[in-house]
DNA sequence: TTAAAACTCTAAACCGACATTAGAGTTTTC
DNA sequence: GAAAACTCTAATGTCGGTTTAGAGTTTTAA
């Protein structure tokens, strides 16, 4: 084998590389051609070449930048490479805790679709076991019931900016709800009490996490907020009525938020629930 | 708390946005101001709208882009959410895995650059322990012993070309190195007999994975290919002066190759082992 | 030798999800 | 009424390329 040239496309080719990209390199300096045409302006390239270019796309895989690379090959220091990749290093790890958290949201997104499609109709009252869960939660400083939605946006927002605050994982910014009080409840006022958003494992650790305890709840399903006097009176009566003795505090749920019919509403599928004792 | 308007600049600092990102945002019709002043083309927002720009920085969560995002919002369709997040969960779950190779790789890239300064000098001979090692490996097809580089280098490119065509991780293509039969060795001449690179437990099984027992080598540094004959002699040498049993095939391997010095030639730090046996 | 096929050239535009800048106009605050 | 703070549009930059158009060059086959 003879120490011929190679054009741009059988460089290309060998390497796996397009041909565009080569001529990038070429432009930003990270690989020339051995011989460029003084006439024809043709790039040619030899075998000896791939060393630098393996070298190239090697870094590449690692996720350096090309600039990096660049700077990497021209002052020819390890201890550059070695700095970089330890920062790199930690990239790579938080890119993977995102990744994880990215990936147990959309789960829970597809599930959270999944139950809306199979769930009872609006106003059906149920009774069920629900296992424990957590929340990251906030006192309510207003009670919203008594004004409107707007004050319950700014709520949600006061929410999520002390999970921004606290440098905490936006990702859980689904499924929020509220409680109240087990004895407004009974007297039939609506006295919001605490507003949260449900996480689950992966959430870190803070004071703000509380555990709602498994156990049966009854529950009724609607699908706006405007509803939930209304739904909450129908949860009592309910409860009246078959003598269930009301356990602890009220929740509401949001099962599915999906504001994708209306532009300022929150297009919804909500759960009301309180949790009874049987003995 | 009333009906206001919020200007662009109070709507972006509640949602932890940009203002940028909202004229944007605006210019794709993902979410327009719900009024906009004809005169000044200034644009206000209403709290209610929040309830969107949530569900839109949600779904950016979760890694949708806003095409789909907008597509979602506009059609209204949550079967159409469900597909593309359920395309997303799969393209997660490949960026997950290519993450893990690559943090494998930044380490043992670091690991290789702190060897290679705490290395014996060019010329060293050391009676070392090496692990078992795993190799991907392809016969040599020339003996490149008998060519120049040039033939080296292609049997690299074949080596790694093979790699991508069975759809393996690239990731490995560093740390190369060859084989030559202890029979070849022991005569003193050069025949390569197999190309490889060394791989780690992530790699999966393939034909062409082979395994490098552990056990004691008799070494010898060096910093460039063409030494090797001369160094693989020192090193048959050294074996014959101190009576050592040569137990196995001879290994040129490439500890660190940085080609950061010279453009057309592999920067190298190699170690050429033959294992010996003391029973 | 010549025509066709295959290759290569430069320069510019495009991708996505914004950030930045300049220069002009508007609103709020003091 | 002035200054500060805000907002507007339109254009440009970011990264690591890919694509395209239109022109020129090299290789191949007849």
């Amino acid at each position: 084998m003879k120490n011929e040239l190679l054009s741009i496309g059988e460089m290309a080719k060998i390497n796996n590389i397009s041909v565009s990209t080569l001529r990038l390199y070429d432009e930003i300096g990270l690989i020339k051609p051995c011989y460029t045409d003084k006439e024809s302006r043709y790039r040619y390239y030899n075998i000896r070449q791939n060393a630098r270019l393996d070298m190239i796309q090697y870094m590449k895989a690692l996720g350096m930048e090309l600039k990096e690379i660049k700077e990497v090959l021209e002052s020819g220091d390890t201890k550059l490479i070695e700095s970089i990749l330890i920062r790199r290093k930690k990239q790579v790890k938080e890119q993977m805790a995102n990744l994880n958290l990215q990936l147990a949201a959309i789960s829970r997104t597809i599930e959270s679709l999944e139950r809306y499609r199979k769930s009872p109709s609006i106003g059906t009252i149920t009774i069920e076991y629900i296992p424990h869960r957590k929340i990251y939660s906030m006192p309510t400083s207003i009670n919203f019931y008594d004004y409107g939605i707007e004050v319950y946006e700014n709520e949600l927002k006061e929410l999520k900016n002390s999970i921004i605050k606290h440098n905490l994982p936006q990702i859980y910014y689904c499924n929020a709800g509220t409680t109240m009080k087990k004895e407004s409840f009974l007297e039939g006022k609506l006295e919001s009490d605490e507003i949260f958003v449900l996480v689950d494992d992966n959430f870190p650790q803070s004071d703000s996490i509380k555990r709602i305890e498994s156990g049966m709840y009854v529950c009724i399903y609607l699908d706006s907020f405007d509803d939930e006097p209304e739904y909450a009176k129908r949860l009592l009566e309910y409860c009246k009525e078959n003598n269930y003795k009301i356990a602890g505090d009220y929740i509401c749920e949001v099962l599915t938020e999906f504001s994708v019919f209306d532009d300022e509403k929150r297009g919804m599928f909500l759960r009301l629930q309180v949790p009874v004792a049987f003995r």
